[in-house]
DNA sequence: AGCATTAGCTATAGCTATTAGCCTTAGCTG
DNA sequence: CAGCTAAGGCTAATAGCTATAGCTAATGCT
């Protein structure tokens, strides 16, 4: 979250490039400052420039604007929301039991990193729409997810409706809302112990509610697991 | 949402204070107007005056700052959304089944006012926090929901813990997560036909599965019944 | 009819983003 | 190592923003 050296690819290995991705980083790193304190929408170039002790139209020769500076924002935080969930899903068990933690990893994420989950999750910044390239992760997230619904449906694990946009989107509503009361109600307050976050263990069971499998194979040993849970 | 003539009590029976109240409420609606192009942080006191046909600084007679003109209107809409649910909560039926009929008006209420959705559920304004007495309504609606829920307890459809703190807050993530993905994703789509909204619905049901009610007289005809639905 | 208040105005201060254009110097290249 | 290019800073200026101060005319109550 701290250092954004790893998120700007230096156009060469000239020493001039290297100095300019570094200074980049720099840019990104007192962007977040700043909107920590103000607010996702709340950016002032001004305020970067006198963080960076730079007058402000320096800033023009590293982002042509102040939308580039978000879009920029954007697309890092997209693209490590997707390799967080990417890396738990590594490691998570497969089917229905493999959803918890790698929405406990989006979760802890979001509340890790609340301005660029604001930014991302809610688009509140006036006159800010972030470019195809930037929100491109997000599709791909979304082809996971469906990917992982599949799965479960094949496992027997949900009902077939699951996998469909119409699963999806109720999948996306009930992590979003856990994240979005976070975001609004305690930004500050991280994963641990909180209000809201600690709902989210709970999603794969009310998705499976509202998806329930139909009855076959191992639904009678499912039906206790679930019960003693 | 056209007309705020009903928000703004007039100071007296004057017709100075009658006219006043006239402007007050004209402003107000220019200003949500200019939320739903810009966003609703993209308020410009300038670009309301430019549409009142008046110089910026006459504003001021009006509303003493920006902040006090969002705080009107986060006060407002915090009114008119606990009226809505109060209103719908009157004719639904006790207990668990009224839970939908509410929920959905104050899903639809947020469809058809996104501007003032987003400015009360996600607090990104910088700068802006709503007063005490703008709030309030907010609380109320929690105190509302408190008793409904009991209520339902009460009557054996739900579990103990959902009446607490924390059966309270997973009920307000799994609407709050619906709405939210409504105004980021598609703020300008309505009620009817939302890709998110229709989910609205189920909620008894996601809830009724994280807090099951004790098995009880009855317990046999309503699994049957929440089967067959 | 008289007069206080209201509701407009202009001018101004101090922010903001952004563009234009200048100048120095860092550092690559022959 | 010399020279040149372009990177990266600067100042000045434009246009827009919120907000305050203070003036003025007319509204409409008493």
């Amino acid at each position: 979250m701290t250092s954004f050296a790893d998120d700007i690819e230096a156009g060469g290995a000239d020493r001039r490039s290297r100095r300019r991705a570094e200074t980049k980083a720099e840019i990104l790193r007192l962007a977040v400052e700043e909107m920590a304190e103000h607010g996702a929408a709340g950016l002032s170039m001004s305020r970067v420039a006198r963080r960076l002790g730079v007058q402000p139209p320096s800033l023009y020769k590293y982002f042509d604007s102040r939308a580039a500076l978000y879009d920029a924002l954007f697309g890092i935080g997209q693209r490590r929301y997707l390799r967080t969930a990417r890396r738990a899903a590594e490691q998570a068990p497969p089917g229905l039991a493999g959803f918890a933690p790698v929405l406990r990893a989006g979760a802890r994420w979001s509340a890790e990193n609340p301005v660029l989950a604001q930014l991302m999750f809610w688009r509140t910044v006036p006159g800010f729409v972030p470019t195809e390239q930037a929100y491109a992760p997000a599709l791909e997230l979304r082809r996971d997810w469906g990917e992982r619904v599949r799965a479960a449906v094949e496992r027997g694990e949900l009902g077939a409706g699951a996998a469909g946009e119409e699963g999806l989107d109720l999948l996306a509503s009930l992590i979003a809302g856990m994240v979005s009361m976070q975001l609004s109600n305690e930004p500050d307050a991280g994963f641990e112990g909180s209000r809201f976050l600690r709902h989210v263990d709970r999603i794969p069971d009310l998705f499976a509610a509202a998806y329930p499998p139909p009855p076959g194979p191992g639904a009678a040993a499912r039906e206790k697991r679930s019960r003693t849970t």
